[in-house]
DNA sequence: TTACATTGTTCAGTAGATTGAACAATGAGA
DNA sequence: TCTCATTGTTCAATCTACTGAACAATGTAA
């Protein structure tokens, strides 16, 4: 059958390849910019003209037929394929262009990426960014992002990996807890501190690095309790300046340093401990692999890559 | 830049490869089955989402610009096999369905193919037929048929051939014509007659073979001549019966036997003798190769084969 | 050259697809 | 077990995108 044929299918052909990979109406609706009533009728209508089930439906759950499962396997190497040669084509055309679909965990994003992402639109006013900010690790090829700002010590292989920038995080508290707890000398006093915790990290234990002069380094394990668990660390940097206990902050979520003579909002506790795993971290600029990086994607890591360049002031 | 993007430009880009393979709008519209005014705008809105010149118009002509060739160039395998795909997957399904895009001879097209297309559509109801009859020499894959009938001596090697069934041409004439102008004994005397010549073929002469006891046959070379000429074998043939002359007429154009006493129509002439070029002809079901053929495809020439394996009655 | 047929584009009217709220079905959590 | 949030489907109101005729541009044939 010639693919003349296929004009008015080609659409919902497609959006039955992302409803296959979202295994949901509604997501696939969203992704699409559609309405799920749209996407349902679309999708029955599909099968009608091909006389064969697609799609097998309960109301709370969507799976493929074999006939369905056996359509898509094979079409979307071939839709991929289209979406690099539009992309490409496009990115011969002088300005860069289009739409570029971010995510990034909350706090970073407001604090440090929002403001260089507004000076971007403002270099390139013919490129879009929707902004995803969350804490949940998104699988980026199966949600449809094209990037994603992570900060991590070990970036995901199949990734390709930007770095943006180091960091470091650091055990911090208020001057004022300090002075009405006392400061801990020794990670084994932090038994008796309240510690606030990222939800999910490490649950109720730090492990303690210290550089000795002999071969090995000294190490300490504590179990850890304190009154507040978050998984938003705009929310751990305000109860730690609220002196509710001591905490683990990354360096970029430390409150920007004070006047000269005000004493520091937060500051170091048991700086020459490291915390396992908070070391060697960076931020990165995540894409899953492709053959090739579409312009937009490439001028925006171009971007923050130059304005992280300077790292964050500690 | 992740493919749901593509969900509203999918269909442009489809149009769009079908336009360079046209190089017209006005046919491109037609083989999507949208008016041409739409498929201007659309085209039109595809370059300025883009943001690049995909084609080059004059209001005669539509040419592609670099970045369209090389968008086309690159999707358009892709969109091939998303097409067979749908037809693969679709011809899991129970009954075949979709429509046949199907050329024939005007002649051969209407005498023989038209019934034996009704029959088969009462068989297949949810197949669906468009037919074209032309003698012109169609390019099948440029003009998106799915399959030609062709009476040729000589398939196309770049295609799929089956063989419907061996056809005869009869030089003939009526017992009319031959009572008033005497029948010829030998070729070289048709310089005297009129000859009925389908138009473009062969012009103006005809080489004769007849088998002898000797090792090479006895071939004669006439030049013709007649009143008439015309690219369409049934204005030949009735002028033919009309007795306006001697003719070649392929065995399923002749009319049909009259009843047992009635004088034949048309008679033989020369009848041991045969016209170089048109033995060894069959009628032929064509199709571009392609890697898997759709199953209504297959059902019409197989139907086609059932029907045809009688052959004519001559 | 001139006349003609045909091309691609434009525009107002319209038909069809899309929307969003309402609904029944269902699975997760208590 | 029961509850509740969420899923996919349905339907009338709405709006988008298509249509078809008119038009200017252009290649062709006389």
């Amino acid at each position: 059958m010639s693919t003349d044929q296929l004009s008015p299918l080609i659409a919902d052909l497609h959006l039955l390849t992302v409803l296959a990979a979202t295994r949901s109406f509604t997501e696939a609706a969203r992704r699409l910019g559609v309405s799920k009533a749209s996407a349902s009728m679309r999708i029955s209508e599909l099968e009608r003209t091909a006389g064969v089930l697609l799609v097998r439906r309960t109301t709370r759950s969507v799976g493929l037929t074999e006939a369905g499962q056996h359509m898509v396997s094979s079409m979307q190497p071939a839709f991929d394929r289209i979406s690099e040669s539009y992309t490409g084509a496009r990115d011969l055309a002088g300005t860069p262009r289009g739409l570029v679909r971010l995510t990034a965990p909350v706090a970073l994003g407001r604090q440090h990426l929002a403001p260089r992402i507004a000076t971007f639109l403002q270099r390139f006013p013919d490129i879009h960014i929707e902004l995803e900010l969350t804490d949940r690790f998104v699988n980026l090829a199966n949600e449809g992002f094209d990037l994603a700002v992570r900060h991590t010590s070990t970036p995901p292989e199949t990734h390709v990996a930007w770095v943006l920038c180091e960091t470091r995080s650091k055990l911090v508290a208020s001057p004022d807890y300090l002075l009405r707890r006392g400061a801990p000398r020794h990670p084994s006093e932090l038994v008796a501190h309240d510690c606030l915790l990222y939800l999910g990290d490490h649950a109720g234990s730090w492990t303690f690095v210290r550089n000795t002069k002999r071969k090995s380094d000294e190490r300490v394990g504590v179990n850890i309790a304190g009154s507040l668990k978050a998984n938003n660390s705009e929310v751990l940097r305000d109860a730690l300046l609220a002196g509710l206990g001591i905490g683990l902050l990354p360096d970029f979520s430390l409150p920007p340093a004070q006047a000269p003579n005000q004493p520091a909002a937060l500051v170091p506790v048991l700086p020459e401990w490291q915390v396992q795993g908070f070391f060697g971290e960076r931020i990165y600029a995540l894409r899953p692999w492709s053959p090739q990086v579409p312009k937009a994607v490439q001028c925006l890591v171009e971007h923050l890559r130059e304005s992280f360049a300077g790292g964050f002031v500690t």
